[in-house]
DNA sequence: AGTGCATTGTGAATTTTTTCTCAAGGTAGC
DNA sequence: GCTACCTTGAGAAAAAATTCACAATGCACT
């Protein structure tokens, strides 16, 4: 093991192995061998085996990986293995998805709160959570210890959602609207947009029929 | 220019580049340098320019470029400068999300069918759409000329879902399901899974206050 | 205890991607 | 038309990520 900057290509895989991992626990698997798991991932084996190494040896030679010990080890490193509060701004159509998404919770990523300022959502009830003035954030945050947000308002409204964010002192945000947000270097976003998957897909297909 | 295999990450920059140069040119702004937009993409400006130069010479050197011009030239390299018709399966709380979103249909995907198997919601009408069994997704295919499938079942459903897709022709699919799924070569599958952006942020937020 | 087998962990080689640097080539003002 | 200035395009260099290849090592069976 040694102790270098993690790749964020390696964090994203890692995300990917925990899925795969946890559906082979699922499955009554005891051990899996960077092969068998670089097939489910599919990745190269000395891939995953360089990941893993990142953080530590928890392959047995000869043997492979046990998976509850690999999953356990795995959730600590990437700091899973705790609840993670999130506030979500901007009750939409995505926006109710998400408060009624099961599987955000099942991973620890629990939404504590859903802002939004139309006053005719305001105190409106979204699976078991009262709808709050987004202006009210910064003292939720303090109440719900909310560490994360998710900014699922229209794209015009996605600056202001992060500011108040960060004025509330988040530092990880998770902006699902399609357009990008100003903040300051300390504060880290991540962009889901599925539209630009689509694209990569649509070029996919269509250079495939194309002059290479 | 020259005629390499695109990267990835090129096409995946190359989506965002489209949505900023939208908003500049909604924004009004005739012409746009490679530092100004490396500035709002948050990428550097080399990287833009090798990523252009994949596929043309669009800019005026002393000037930058054209931004209506590079934003046609980009859209009909990426093959979105036409719509692209594509099948939902799996209308829970996600599939109506994503039937409800205008972002998607704004971009040229536009779908145009919703399938799900359970019998209370087939007939269902849902953003004007009526819910139809997925085992006639193969023959609504050919009618309405579907080409790239939306999985947005729950994950246990999500292999049959794709299994589905392949035998109605399918090339390409996005899985939001969180769990891997298993195609034939020649099929293109994308994932999009929240939870693993949240990981990947919360891993972030962790390593931060870590000993490097 | 010893032998054979399977699989990890890792240094080295390779490949890919990003960044740097600057000549080439436009524009605008005079 | 000439000069000064700006920004692109692309080769070269640097950095990063991936894959290879194999020694190290633990297990199982005798």
């Amino acid at each position: 093991m040694k102790t270098e900057r993690i790749p964020q290509a390696t964090v994203q895989r890692m995300a990917v192995y925990v899925q795969v991992l946890e559906e082979m626990l699922k499955n009554g698997d005891k051990v899996v061998s960077s092969d068998k798991l670089a097939l489910a991932c599919d990745v190269n084996p000395s891939q995953i085996r360089k990941d893993l190494a990142y953080f530590g040896e928890f392959g047995v030679r000869g043997v492979g990986y046990y998976v509850q010990d690999l999953l356990t080890a795995i959730r600590h490193f990437l700091g899973i293995d705790r609840p993670w509060n999130c506030a979500l701004v901007g009750v939409g159509n995505l926006g109710r998805a998400l408060l009624r998404h099961e599987h955000l919770r099942k991973r620890g990523f629990v939404i504590v709160a859903a802002f939004d300022c139309d006053p005719f959502k305001i105190g409106e009830e979204i699976a078991g959570h009262e709808i709050i003035c987004t202006r009210r954030l910064k003292e939720k945050t303090k109440e719900f210890k909310i560490e994360i947000g998710l900014i699922t308002t229209p794209p015009e409204r996605a600056q202001r959602a992060a500011n108040h964010m960060v004025e509330a002192g988040f530092k990880g945000i998770i902006n699902f609207a399609p357009t990008r947000v100003q903040v300051p270097q300390d504060v880290a976003v991540d962009y889901v947009d599925f539209s630009n998957h689509l694209i990569a897909l649509a070029f996919h297909l269509s250079s495939w029929s194309r002059p290479a």
